[in-house]
Order: structure tokens, then sequence, then C-alpha cells
RNA sequence: GGCCCGGUAGUUCAGUUGGUUAGAACGCUAGCCUGUCACGCUAGAGGUCGUGAGUUCGAGCCUCAUCCGGGUCGCCA
């Protein structure tokens, strides 16, 4: 094995183009080819390849050291850039080569488990195990220097704007409110546990009523919650708080970041202010509070046409206080077919749907299962509604507004997906205005729908005990192409009124004091107006790089159980610790000897 | 916790009705090769078919259980 003894590295391999220059680069090899008395390396680095070329006029040992190399070996190399005999147009180094006089293999390599190439189509779950080997690879390598540069374009504009970056305690006390919590044993306090926080938010609201008034930090966030794709144990947000301001002033400040950043990081002109929707507005038209506004297919509601039908599927559930609603699928009848629909059924009854009802409209007339037990013009009038034409699918939902609406939601989203009808593009709309309360049959009661500190629209205040199903409140969602990106709210800064959410939703005395008992002190003390947001950087990054999942933007995630694949963590600690910390595992009689759990 | 999909060589996959010694490509090893860049040519090594049990004369294939991974619903104030 070499050193880099007298060589110092002069050019990252992407970046050597001066034909004549004398180059010293450093990085990995990528590729050998050896054609007996003339070898070529590619070597890789984090910007780029560049050709290493070795020829019979090479020295003897540095010929045969360079036959001795193999892929993923660290490589150093000194040597005179030359024009290439013949060109290569698909990289950027491609017209030239250095010709290599000095060679230092720093260290060998075991064979990879999987080759390192862009175009990877090896199974994650083996990628995820050798990470650092799936870090190398360029599209990877790209995507957290985006999310970096978010970051601190990020940082760049809050400073700017006379943000302060204060950051928040990692190890708090649980609330027993939301997602479920990380949880730390404490040593010192046996039987009681830090939590990790899901969001910095009862802090930035005490650092608002410390007078900060603007505050920002890229705060790290847990939830003890199953994984999707795009969704992490523990991400980052861009947190922020503003003192003496409404929604306007908040959706301004961030329309700012977004517009700075698309163009700082994509070189993407993008128009603000960015486009508004009412939660109401949004659920009608979109059957969605996040809804993707890149194509239409918007919802249709038909129940004041069909409440006296003789379809019993539609009267019935008008009669029971819902609707009947439609989508419309374009030109979609030939792709569509009935086993399509079929499958689309099943889709929907997973979801809580009764049924599908659906009008295809292949030959001169819609064909419709149930048009025998309509009523003389009403599958005309229903048409004309929806605005089908021929080669059409309408797609029909009946049932209670709870269900017909995000059904549909869903089943648009399934529809335009499967069809391939969603344009590219960067789709930003803000979601206002949402419900303060949603009524839970389970406990027939209502619940905050955001946490209990939101405040609530001016106008609506009156009807907190009236009719809690009519109060709106100053909370605001950013969306992105139809992923929640963001959410934030105007706090409550009024302690009178704060305890009459309090109350509204149902908290006993003890309970605010056991749970939020300082809070509501702290704002006995005086609060300017304030609210905030927090974005999250890991699905703004994943949106910004183009792919579908947090795992293409985190350098070392989890899978779906919550483990990590390399590290294999969570693991086992050993007995004294846990003695330490007095706490014993009950063992789980059916489970096996696997500690995972 | 529910539902769906997947697990065969280092990797990506094929494997017919349950039937001889489980194949291909890439990678790997050895040899040859002076302009390659998906280099080429020749030869070779490499398999507990995720694991366990069952059915059968016989299981990669059928049954059951279990483990692992992915997606999704619930959940995520």
């Amino acid at each position: 094995m070499d050193t880099m003894q007298g060589l110092k590295r002069t050019h990252y391999c992407g970046d050597v183009s001066e034909i004549g220059s004398t180059v010293v680069v450093g990085g990995y090899v990528q590729k050998v080819r050896d054609m007996g008395n003339l070898i070529f390396i590619d070597l890789r680095d984090r910007t780029g390849i560049v050709q290493l070329a070795f020829n019979d006029a090479t020295a003897r040992d540095v010929f045969e050291k360079a036959a001795s190399c193999h892929a993923e070996y660290v490589l150093m190399a000194k040597g005179e850039v030359r024009e290439r005999e013949s060109k290569n147009t698909a990289i950027k180094t491609g017209n030239i080569e250095i010709y290599v006089d000095d060679l230092r293999i720093l260290a060998k390599a075991q064979t990879p488990p999987f080759e390192i190439t862009d175009n990877t189509n090896v199974n994650e779950e083996l990628r995820l195990k050798y990470r650092y080997l799936d870090l190398r690879r360029s599209v990877l390598q790209k995507n957290l220097a985006v999310r970096g540069k978010i970051a601190k374009v990020a940082r760049d504009y809050f400073y700017e704007n006379g943000f302060i970056e204060i950051e928040t305690p990692m190890m708090i006390k649980s609330t027993p409110e939301g997602a479920r919590d990380y949880v730390v044993p404490s040593r010192i306090h046996h039987g009681k546990f830090y939590a990790l926080p899901q969001s910095p938010q009862i802090y930035k609201q005490l650092l608002m009523i410390a007078g900060f008034d603007r505050y920002i930090q890229l705060a790290r966030c847990f939830r003890d919650e199953d994984l999707r794709a795009d969704r992490q144990p523990e991400f980052t947000q861009i947190d922020l708080e503003m003192s003496f301001v409404d929604v306007d002033d908040i959706l301004e400040m961030i329309e700012g970041l977004i517009s700075r950043l698309f163009g700082e990081v994509m070189g993407i002109d993008l128009p603000t202010p960015l486009p508004r929707l009412t939660y109401k507005e949004a659920m009608e038209r979109y059957g969605s509070d996040k809804p993707d506004t890149r194509f239409g297919m918007e919802i249709c509601d038909l129940s004041d046409l069909v409440k006296n039908s003789g379809f019993g599927v539609f009267s019935s559930a008008i009669e029971s206080g819902g609707s009947v609603r439609a989508i419309v699928a374009k030109n979609a009848a030939s792709k569509l077919t009935r086993k399509e629909i079929d499958k689309l059924t099943e889709y929907v009854r997973g979801i809580g749907a009764k049924g599908l009802a659906f009008i295809r409209w292949v030959d001169d007339a819609p064909s419709c299962g149930f048009a025998k037990f309509l009523a003389e013009g009403e599958l005309d009038a229903i048409i004309n509604r929806v605005g089908a034409e021929k080669g059409d699918v309408v797609l029909f939902v009946a049932d209670k507004n709870k269900v017909t609406l995000p059904v549909l939601g869903a089943l648009r989203l399934k529809v335009a997906k499967q069809l391939d009808m969603i344009p590219d593009g960067w789709n930003f709309l803000w979601i206002t205005e949402f419900p303060f309360f949603e009524y839970d049959d389970e406990t027939n009661s209502w619940i905050a729908m955001h946490h209990p500190f939101t405040m609530p629209m001016d106008e609506c205040i009156q009807y907190l005990d009236s009719d809690p199903g009519k109060v709106t409140a100053k909370a605001y969602d950013l969306v992105l192409n139809g992923t929640e990106l963001s959410s934030g709210s105007i706090r409550i800064t009024n302690a009178e009124l704060q305890e009459k959410m309090f109350k509204a939703l149902g908290l006993t005395d003890e309970e605010i004091e056991a749970k939020f008992g300082f809070l509501v002190e702290a704002y006995k003390y005086g609060a300017a107006p304030h609210g905030g947001m927090g974005i999250g950087l890991d699905r703004l990054a994943m949106l910004m790089c183009g792919t579908d999942s947090l795992r293409d933007v985190t350098a070392f995630p989890k899978v779906q159980n919550a483990s990590e694949l390399m590290s294999g963590a969570p693991g086992t600690v050993d007995e004294a610790q846990m003695k330490e910390l007095a706490i014993a595992v009950v063992e789980e009689k059916e489970k096996n000897n696997e500690p995972m759990e």
C-alpha cells in the first residue's frame, strides 16, 4: 500500500480540463479497462469521472500497479493532461485524459456486493445495509448536496430577515397529545422519562413570550409512528416563529423563502404570491386537504339531481345526510376497462366506500349499469352536469360526505397516476382556514384538528360554545404537488381565550395544569401576537430532487419497521445499564428470543 | 394491528404439469489483447432455492408456520 507523501491534490476529477497541465487527482476506481499493453482507469470522486491512461511508455512499476487495480480501489494519480484520441461525449471530461507518471494505491477494496453505478436496480435492503457504498453513487451525492444547499439558503434568508437561530432542547417532557413520543429513560429519576420532541412547538412559543420576536431553527423532530416512503421517524423541520404578525405576514415570509430556494438551488423563477384555497374549497373540489392541482378531474356534486332517483344507492345516501359525487376521467374509456374499474372498486372499498358506480362511454351511447333504475332524462342530466363526453369514464361514490370526498380525492389521484395525466411542474398551494374541531364519532366529542394553541379566525370566536363545527382556525398548510410540506398557525396569546379553548376540548382544570400549566402561566405575563410554521426539509428536498422517497435524500434512513439496516439500531443495552436505569423488559411469551421489540 | 407484493449464484432475473446434474446476463478469478470508454476473446469458480415443518416415490415449484424487505390502510394534535 502506498502513501500520498509528496502528492497534494490539485483538482477534483470532474474539474480537470487544461491540456498540457500537470494535475494530481484522488478518487475511487470506477472501472479498469486493460488492453494488455494499454490500460485505462476511470477514476471517480464526488464531482465526476476522469480517465487515467497508461501505455508501454509508462514506467514499468507504474504500469504494473495500474494493472493490479480493481473496482473501488482508492488512488491518487499525478500526470499530464492530454487530449484523448477518441472523445467520450457522455462525460464532462470526455475530451481529455491524464497520462499518469505517479500512481499511488492508497487503499485496496473488496469486491463490493453491488456495482457502484448511477442507474441501479439493486434491492434497496442490500443498498441500505451497505449504505456507505450506496452513498458513493453520484445520484445520492447530488441529492445530499441539494439538501445541504436548501439548509444553507434557508439560513441565509432568515438571517437576512432578522431571525435569530436558537436551539431548543432535544430532551423534553412528554406531552400526551399527538403522535407517540420517543422516550429516553432518566438515570437519576427512576421511572421517569424524557421525550424527544415531535416539534419545538412549545419552546418556540415561549421564545416569543421571551421577546425574541423572530426565531428560526433547523430542528430535528421525532415521532414514533409507522413509516411511509414519505415519513421517517426522525426528520428535520425548518422551524420558525414570528411576533407581531397575522396570517398574511407569515405566508408572505414563507413565499419569500420558497421563491429564494427555487431561485438559488434550482435556478427556477417561481412567481409569488402562491395560490390559496380554503380547506372547505379544497375538500369540495379535490377531496383532499393536500390536493394536487396540476390536473383537473374535479369532484362534482350531483346530490340535488339524484336525490329522488330510483337508484336506491344514490337516494338513500342522500336521505341519510350524505351526498353523491363524481369525477370524470377524460378519454379514459379505452384504458379503464371493466376489469380495471373492478380493481378501482376494490380499491375504494379498501378505503371506506361501499362501492363504485360508473358510466363508461365507449360507443355512441354511454353504457351505464344503473341506467335501468333512473327516470327519463336523469342520465342525461347527470352527464350534462359532470360534462362527460364520448370516450370518458364517470366514477360515482354515494355516501356520507366524510366518505365521498376523501374517497373520490384518493381515487382522482390514483386514476390520474394510472392514466399518466399529471404534468410536471411545481404546484405550490396554500390551504387556509382549517376547521378547528373535528367530530370524533367514537368518543362523541369534538377534538382539535391542530394543537390546542391555534387561534380561531376572528369572526368565529363567537361560535366556540354554540357551534364548534363552524369554527375555523388561523391555521395554514403549504402543499407542493400533493404533498404536505409544512404546517403552521397563529397562536392564542390571550390566557382567557386559551382557557376557553381547553374547555371546549373538554379538558379539566387538572388536565390543563398537568399538560400545559407552565405554558398557560407564561402567557399570563404578556405575549405579542405571534405565529409560525414548520417546513419539512426532508420532503422539500425529496421533491426538489425529483424523487418520491425520503430515503433518497437522507444519508442514513430507517426502514419500515423503524430499524436501521447498516448498524442494526435499535439494539439491546447491557444488563448493568438497564439496572442503573431501573428498567426491566417484560418478556412476551409468544415472541421468540428476538430482542427487536 | 389489517391488506397486497416480493425473497433462486456476489447482483439482476428465468425456471414449463412436481421429475435427469437448477440456467442466463452482469460481476468475480486466470490467460490473451496498443485507443478503450457497457472494450473484446478464451477458460473457470460460484447455489442450504430466506428459514422450519408437512404432502409426495420425488418439492425451487404444492400446504402450513415463521423471518426479512417493500407498498398501503389504520396511525401521524
